[in-house]
RNA sequence: GUCUCCUUCGUCUAGGGGUCUAGGACACCGCCCUUUCACGGCGGCAACACGGGUUCAAAUCCCGUAGGAGAUGCCA
């Protein structure tokens, strides 16, 4: 049997990192099984839906790689699908229409509440097939609340419900829109959707589903409940616990690659790997692997595989996913240095906002002095920097190594070390003391902005 | 409240009855390298939630307890 599998997020907000990882394990076993990865916008909600989140949405799985197969399928264009789905089955016996009103309801909740007992639908309107009242009635689904429906998930295991837990839910609104649960359900059967992957929380959902398949007569698809992400304190990632959005991640500056594989190792693993690309994840993934217990979201692990990332990218394509992080235009040779200065650079970042921020020294001099630096400015440290400045200006060349030859004999001569002339020039040229190799720094700035931003740090009076 | 799911180092996980004095990774700590900070190398700390069974043998199977999460909408 073909695989056919859909990633259906609904355009009502920005795009959960939870969901790009459901996104990414439905992808992954498409691909995996050689089968159909589908979209499908689920905007049936017109008020809180927009087109822009709907746009973003795309653009993120598109930086991310994760490819879908045909045109997205839009939710709201299949409405009068779902209607007639919904008429058929009271006219065949198995919904009806509810008069019942909201308020009715909500006082009967009430009192189910008060007397400690679980709320459900008492069916009192479950003979009435025929009398339909324009915008008050809601079509139920006259569910089978006998006996007992198994679930072999695929994640999760065979899991047994009581359908005395269950009562006859909406189908239709008394506004004739579909809910959600009627809706997925057509619409994955419409689509021939094999498999459902999809979020821990649709779990119980899913058996209110399989009803509906029943009642419709459909085969029923297979399901995979995925674990939701907890942030670090255990409860569902949310805004509160900082990025929860897959733009907060990419504002943060990580690259597709690391999220695609932190999101990956998150509740699935193969074996000791940890480095994991997307031709080995195809190769080996699984939905019968992934575990059944909810993952933390760990930011430092996610650094740590961004760092690794940043590393194995060439330096030509770092700068360019860098670009948008230094807010500002890079003449042709500020580029050329931050290219040639990017080994040692990227060596000292965890994010493309951290090697953004560091490669300003080669943009431009500091725009301010760490408070440590001070120190190099006492006469004695003075002393040493001008006679680095003769040093690089008699020089041939300033290839890094003869410079640091020339610092150690500077500092022997001097009887300080080393480190002391190295600190004195990395306040000069980069206004901190934390930097790559400083020869390295004046190597690639050249003579006149090395000596240029030496003088000026001399000449400051702080 | 009811229903459902989950529970191995701080975190992500390996483990599917004996090979477990429980392995890897991140984080943390120490050492080495070193002009700073990183990178890298080496080493260390650290876990089977608890209680009962089953078995010659349990992290692994079963049952409870506790804790956590989700669902219980005319939201999706």
């Amino acid at each position: 049997m073909a695989v056919v599998v859909r990633f259906a997020p609904s355009p009502t907000g920005v795009l959960h990192i939870g969901s790009v990882r459901t996104a990414l394990f439905n992808w992954l076993y498409a691909r995996h099984n050689g089968g159909k990865f589908l979209l499908r916008i689920e905007d049936t909600d017109k008020l809180r839906s927009t087109e822009e989140n709907a746009q973003s949405i795309l653009r993120i799985l598109k930086w991310l790689q994760l490819d879908w197969d045909g045109e997205p399928v839009i939710q709201s264009s299949c409405v009068e699908r779902h209607k007639e789905v919904a008429h058929n089955l009271v006219k065949e016996g198995r919904a009806y229409f509810c008069n019942c009103s909201p308020e009715e309801l909500a006082l009967k909740k009430e009192a189910a509440i008060k007397d400690g007992k679980s709320y459900k639908y008492d069916g009192k309107c479950r003979e009435n097939t025929t009398n339909y009242i324009e915008g008050k009635s809601v079509i139920r689904l006259r569910s089978d609340l006998t006996g007992a429906t198994t679930l072999n998930d695929l994640v999760q295991g065979g899991i047994i419900t009581e359908n005395s837990q269950l009562d006859d839910l909406v189908l239709l609104r008394s506004d004739g829109t579909p809910t959600y649960m009627l809706s997925v359900v057509v619409d994955d059967h419409d689509m021939d959707i094999t498999h459902v992957i999809r979020g821990d929380d649709h779990l119980t959902n899913t058996f209110r589903q399989i009803q509906i398949y029943q009642a419709c007569g459909w085969n029923i698809p297979n399901f995979g409940h995925i674990p939701l992400i907890y942030g670090p304190d255990g409860a569902k990632l949310s805004k509160r616990h900082g990025a929860a959005s897959a733009q907060d991640y990419i504002d943060l500056g990580y690259l597709s690659e690391a999220i695609f594989n932190y999101l990956l190792r998150l509740g699935w693993s193969h074996g000791d790997e940890e480095i994991i690309g997307r031709k080995d994840a195809v190769e080996w993934f699984d939905i019968c692997d992934v575990g059944q217990s909810p993952a933390r979201f760990d930011m430092a692990k996610l650094q740590n595989l961004n760092a690794h990332y940043m590393k194995a990218r060439d330096n030509d394509s770092i700068l360019e996913c860098m670009k948008p992080f230094l807010k500002r235009e890079l003449s042709d040779i500020q580029a050329q240095r931050i290219i040639r200065g990017m080994d040692s650079l990227k060596a000292r970042a965890k994010t493309l906002v951290d090697l953004a921020e560091s490669s300003l020294i080669y943009v431009t001099e500091p725009d301010g002095f760490d408070e440590g630096c001070v120190k190099y400015l006492m006469p004695e440290n003075i002393d040493l920097l001008k006679d680095m400045i003769e040093i690089i200006q008699n020089s041939e060349s300033i290839q890094q190594d003869s410079l640091l030859e020339s610092a150690k004999s500077l500092a022997n001569k001097n009887g300080v070390k080393l480190v002391e002339v190295a600190q004195a020039l990395r306040s000069a040229l980069c206004g901190r003391l934390v930097s790559p190799s400083v020869f390295e720094i004046i190597e690639i700035l050249g003579k006149d902005e090395t000596i240029h931003r030496i003088r000026r740090f001399i000449s400051m009076d702080m």
